[in-house]
RNA sequence: GGGGUCGUAGUUCAGUUGGUUAGAACGCCGGCCUGUCACGCCGGAGGUCGCGAGUUCGAGUCUCGUCGGCCCCGCCA
């Protein structure tokens, strides 16, 4: 290329007014007056405003072909604007460049889509040309935010004395968990690495080998369907701590949050974070990671069904379940028609949703019928009912059950009456969660953070009696009802990673060929230790005030785990088969 | 694995009860225009209505299947 830009096309200003520059850019828009064409030239920093006049006729035909996205580089005259063609929308709005002289670096074909803010495609044809969709302005910043946010990581984290340590893709499969992404080995036919779903056991082992503070932003791997916050390959940001506890982790996590807010966004953060344990949670918002943005918080009326003519709810009532409500104080701000529809969102989740309205001293409309004089009594004694109150009741044996479903429920109705308010940024620990739950489909307990979560010391009395009563020493981050990190202080004792493996049901022989290495290493010298994990993508995604985690990682995958750009997953040649000893057997078409 | 929803011009969409030649805007192509900035004006090209069956005298429209995008449940320690 002849000529090399002099600047950006996003930093020219009043004060550059007479100099001689050299842009380069993309062709964003054009306008063609007959004789002076204006252009809209764009790079990642900005637009500037070109200007072509037919009086330099060595280009000006040149100038005249130019189309959207071709790639030009220009050398010209910065310009003061006029003053009645300042441009108060560009930051470059106050100049413009007279052009001397143009190249025409590379012709574009005509784009599927016009890349411009205000342009929208559908998703599948804007991840079909990636590439023109991350030249929109509103997708660059959001990688470049991105680029922040990890700079701002190892910083933090360096500075504070972590070590950033690497460690492998190519790893093995460990049973519990999500399924891996398994890779074929050639020098070793029928066996596979997989893809790490988190570097968990590696850091736990650099833990032993001392070096005290580790972190790592990393990429992780879980072949599971996707969601709008869910890729199968995700970036983590990992940290493993040595001769620590609870506090010391989430103290740490804490600061490092309310850098990041502050760096990136200039939000002032106050921590500590509140924290609030597992069963606290259930009860008063129906999950692990309420928003607590609002309220209409679920209140307990079991104890009002019992002995009554409801059926339903008395035999749920009758046989140790739970029955819960959410009052809506304003019930007339809801319609009919909105009921019906929590209704059958409620069916979608497999449950059943019930409604009553209060007023006038009297409940009327909905599961009214049903209600004797003790019912209504004792209801109305429990949740001190205003006039015109508007009661959901899920009822469940399974009490988790029926608080998740009226969690949800809740959640519906808070964005239904407009409750959040999205510019407050609430933060708050899980703690205290259970260390297992019981599988009904493999019929045993399994970790509900992973295997190698300490158990509170507190509860090791019951690991033979009642497992389920026990308590981990995990916690879980939650900003406005989203899970961002997690982790745990971990078992550093051989006898008791034992114990877990046993509750787990995994035997001596299967632990050993699955996690051997890692219990080996418990017996040299294994220091007590705990860390966390962030999810970065979701995270960026928060930051960003982001619909969807594609929209912060520069080449997603679709809903079904395809990439549409490059078409992945894709067939391979037989001979590439051969050669790793694999047989493709019930192939779809 | 299950459910919902969408699929019509390059793009975003409209398309009535099943009925003549499937429309609009933007984009594209050509022409005009020397102060626009989502420039303006005139003209033009552009369609396998995702794909395949079926019902019907007749299907973009109804039915079934199928493929794809998105969302949700299950799943995700």
């Amino acid at each position: 290329m002849r000529l090399k830009r002099t600047h950006t096309c996003g930093e020219l200003t009043a004060t550059h007014v007479g100099q001689e520059v050299v842009l380069n850019g993309w062709v964003e828009n054009w306008r063609d007056h007959g004789g002076v064409i204006f252009i809209d030239l764009r790079d990642r920093y900005g637009k500037t405003q070109i200007v072509f006049y037919p009086q330099y006729e060595q280009f000006y035909p040149l100038a005249k072909k130019l189309r959207s996205e071709y790639v030009i580089a220009i050398q010209g005259i910065v310009r003061k604007r006029p003053d009645d063609a300042v441009n108060p929308n560009l930051f470059t709005g106050e100049i413009e460049i007279e052009v001397t002289d143009l190249e025409v670096l590379n012709e574009s074909a005509v784009p599927p889509f016009e890349i411009k803010d205000y342009i929208d495609a559908s998703e599948d044809l804007r991840l079909q040309y990636r590439y023109l969709d991350l030249r929109r302005p509103k997708l660059q910043n959001n990688i470049l935010i991105r680029h922040q946010m990890a700079q701002f990581t190892r910083r933090f984290f360096s500075e504070n004395g972590f070590v950033e340590i690497e460690t492998p893709f190519l790893t093995k499969s460990t049973p519990e968990g999500a399924r891996d992404f398994l890779v074929p080995s050639r020098l070793h036919k029928g066996k596979f690495y997989a893809l790490p779903q988190s570097p968990q056991t590696y850091k736990q082992i650099l833990m032993v080998a001392g070096f005290d503070k580790y972190f790592q932003i990393v990429k992780c791997f879980r072949d599971e369907d996707l969601r709008k916050d869910r890729q199968p390959e995700f970036t983590q940001i990992d940290l493993e701590m040595s001769f620590v506890d609870e506090d010391d982790v989430m103290g740490v996590m804490e600061r490092f949050v309310q850098g990041l807010f502050k760096e990136i966004l200039d939000e002032d953060i106050a921590i500590p974070f509140e924290r609030i344990p597992y069963d606290v949670a259930m009860d008063k918002y129906g999950s692990d990671k309420p928003d607590t943005r609002f309220g209409l918080e679920l209140q307990e009326v079991t104890s009002a069904f019992k002995g009554s003519g409801f059926n339903v709810f008395r035999n749920i009532a009758e046989q140790g379940g739970y029955i819960g409500c959410v009052v809506v104080d304003e019930g007339t701000r809801v319609s009919r028609k909105q009921v019906d529809d929590l209704t059958a969102y409620a069916k979608h989740l497999n449950s059943g949703l019930a409604f009553v309205r209060y007023r006038n001293g009297a409940f009327d409309s909905g599961i009214a019928k049903f209600l004797g004089q003790p019912e209504q009594n004792a209801l109305t004694t429990i949740l001190n009912l205003p006039q015109g109150a508007l009661l959901f009741f899920v009822g469940n044996t399974d009490r988790e059950f029926a608080q998740t479903v009226l969690g949800a429920i809740r959640l519906r109705l808070g964005e239904m009456l407009g409750l959040i308010d999205e510019s407050v940024k609430k933060f708050h620990w899980i703690v205290d969660f259970p260390l297992l739950e019981f599988d009904p489909e493999e019929k045993r307990y399994v970790a509900r953070h992973h295997p190698f979560t300490s158990p509170k010391l507190s509860d090791i009395n019951l690991l033979d009696e009642n497992p389920a009563a026990i308590k981990a020493r995990a916690y879980d981050l939650v900003l406005n009802g989203n899970e961002i990190a997690g982790g745990s202080i971990r078992i550093h004792r051989k006898d008791v990673q034992e114990k877990v493996f046993q509750l787990l049901q995994i035997g001596t022989e299967e632990a050993q060929r699955k996690f051997g290495f890692l219990l080996k290493a418990l017996e040299y010298g294994a220091p007590p230790h705990g860390g966390i994990a962030f999810g970065f993508d979701r995270l960026v995604m928060l930051m960003t005030g982001s619909q969807s985690i594609r929209d912060v990682i520069a080449f997603p995958k679709t809903a079904r785990a395809v990439g549409l750009m490059e078409d992945t997953p894709s067939e391979v040649d037989e001979a590439q088969l051969k050669e790793l000893g694999i047989l493709v057997v019930g192939k779809k078409k």
